[in-house]
DNA sequence: TTGTAGGCGTTATCAC
DNA sequence: GTGATAACGCCTACAA
């Protein structure tokens, strides 16, 4: 039910100026920076070496490799270059050395926090070495995958990283093609394409069945999807329900797992077919806060009636009483190691390991 | 074995390396890498016009500007390029062309929903153009925004697009020295640096006061910032107020409003100062959410002991019972309409109005 | 430490 | 409709 009220006017005098009374333009300090000298900045290297007194090269060698430059011209050269604003055209420069400055980032989903964490992470550790991502989506779509993964033959970029991991062969083959770094992230398969910052989501679904085994909980459940991430997570699970003796009573499996509707669903249809249940592991934290919805406006008291659990350290999970325990890792973390593996790579130093753990985590809160 | 002739650089000890690293796969499917035709795609223009007999500039019109190639040339070379999987060098295009296919997109914030569908939605429209949207996020920090415009000097994109407005006078001018199309959104100025898709906050503080009226709410309150657009919704709430009659018993300055934690602690001390409130607007929906939860934490029902209205269409708003009525605008298509106005100034034309509303709506669900 | 020469791949310009 | 020529701005290679 929406109504929609009149808003679509065009803005009136009025608006404008009430505008002006509430929002009064900011400025920073009197003082006008970046033209300082009053002209355009200079867009050619020439400009500077000439300001300088020196040949172009010499400005090129101050800008990139300040130490092969002696003191005296160095300091003359950056004070114009930061005077005049100039700055070096990206383009020629990756035309003539073939290294471009762009890090290219995939995201299975823009909606996803713990994505955007990681996209976030890596940004901060290359963008002060002057490196700039360029994010796309590959909206867990294989045909948008391959897709983008071909527009990278065209884009260029001196890296590539993927909140994922690649399995189309053709689209694996494609990436080691281009020759420059590759990074995955979010699994621990065996043989990444080139390096790897991952986790066992397997270990995820075991630590889920321990957390249970160690609360006392028996009859336990699964609600998630049957490929990719989730089948991972499942198998651990069922692994560790085995060491531990636990029954897995039901394994329900989903097929959207994008939304809180999809976790409310899928726990009406998992008490309708099984009341026993006494805890339930759900493949991500959206379908474990939908289901922890679900169970309250049943009536149903968590953990005491059931208990939740669910993956991915979402923080809406914290807040929903009485709080979700959540499996996850340091998404933040992971996409700074990440970014640091891929800036050692693109400097031609040798990472040390390229493949590396980051930790899972439990974090316990009032549904288990 | 190395095809990577883009490198035609003696291979480095990274090279060898990566191929390294690869090669466990590759060896695993048996199969002989490389691409379907057997030979590494053309890296250069003049490839495609050897192969196909030509010069090199009817290859690039051919690719650029079909119609003026004969019908039975612009097809072989056509068929070529796609055979071989050539792919333009977008540096040396970009150079020669002073054209670049990169449009910038700065969010305040990476984690908003709401942002990143305004994002999607103007790739939606770029990229199937050819253009590539390099994200960037602001953070909210005034030091960042000036940073990140600093930068754009250097990446030269083709138009630029921000989930905000620009108000520091110097970045503005910086931008406009770029020369370049400017897309501002999510507000309604009185004067964009150049193109702007937005919506009235104040249109939108008035429709909550509306609303509390039309639902027979006395005393009403209001939570949120005072800066910023918080500003201008409590402008439009109060004169909503004023015209209706209501009395707003109370207006709580927030200084942080990015958890539902603070909307949480907002709404008790509210109460606190004032036990007889009757409607609360919170002036986003994390706010608004926090604030749901700790009235059903108290115990309190809504909307008979509270209401709570929120804003900016947040979808966790739908999922929380008993429901949270919100106003807010459709992000994606606000992202369309900025994307679809970008690539028209690219291409030279002149949008019809560089200014654009989109519509306010309110959703009403159980909170009111 | 600094400079000279030349080319990266494309497209603007002009000529045919 | 097509092609020859040159230039976009920078940096690699080599020379001094």
């Amino acid at each position: 039910m929406s109504e929609s009220s009149a808003a679509k006017r065009p803005p009136t005098i009025d608006d404008v100026l009430r505008l002006r009374a509430a929002e009064p333009v900011a400025s920073a300090d009197g003082e006008a920076a970046g033209d300082a000298d009053g002209g355009a900045a200079p867009t050619r290297i020439v400009e500077i070496a000439r300001l300088a007194g020196v040949s172009p090269i010499t400005v090129s060698r101050a800008l990139r490799q300040p130490e092969k430059v002696a003191e005296a011209k160095r300091r003359k050269i950056l004070e114009i270059v930061e005077r005049t604003g100039y700055a070096t055209n990206p383009h020629a420069r990756a035309l003539r050395s073939g290294q471009s400055n762009i890090v290219a980032a995939f995201v299975s989903n823009l909606q996803s926090q713990q994505f955007c964490l990681a996209v976030q992470g890596c940004g901060e550790v290359l963008e002060p070495q002057g490196y700039q991502l360029m994010i796309g989506q590959t909206s867990y779509s294989y045909a948008k995958e391959t897709t983008m993964i071909q527009s990278l033959r065209e884009m260029r970029p001196a890296a590539v990283m993927f909140t994922g991991v690649i399995e189309i062969e053709e689209n694996r083959r494609a990436l080691r093609s281009l020759g420059i770094p590759i990074m995955e992230t979010w699994a621990y398969p065996r043989d990444p394409i080139d390096m790897l910052v991952g986790f066992s989501n397997i270990d995820g679904g075991r630590l889920a069945a321990e957390h249970f085994a160690g609360r006392g909980y028996r009859r336990i459940a699964y609600i998630g999807r049957r490929s990719g991430r989730g089948a991972l997570r499942l198998t651990g699970f069922r692994e560790g329900a085995r060491a531990a003796g636990l029954d897995i009573v039901a394994e329900l499996s989903v097929d959207r797992v994008g939304s809180m509707v999809d976790g409310r669903r899928a726990l009406a249809e998992l008490l309708s077919r099984n009341a026993a249940v006494e805890a339930v592991f759900c493949a991500n934290d959206l379908l474990a806060t939908g289901a922890l919805l679900e169970a309250r406006r049943l009536g149903m008291r968590l953990p005491d009636d059931i208990a939740i659990l669910g993956f991915g350290h979402n923080d809406v999970a914290e807040e929903l009483p009485p709080g979700l325990t959540t499996i996850g890792i340091d998404s933040r973390d992971l996409g700074r190691q990440a970014g640091s593996m891929i800036l050692q790579r693109m400097r031609g130093d040798m990472p040390p390991e390229p493949i590396r753990a980051v930790e899972l985590t439990l974090t316990h809160r009032g549904s288990s």
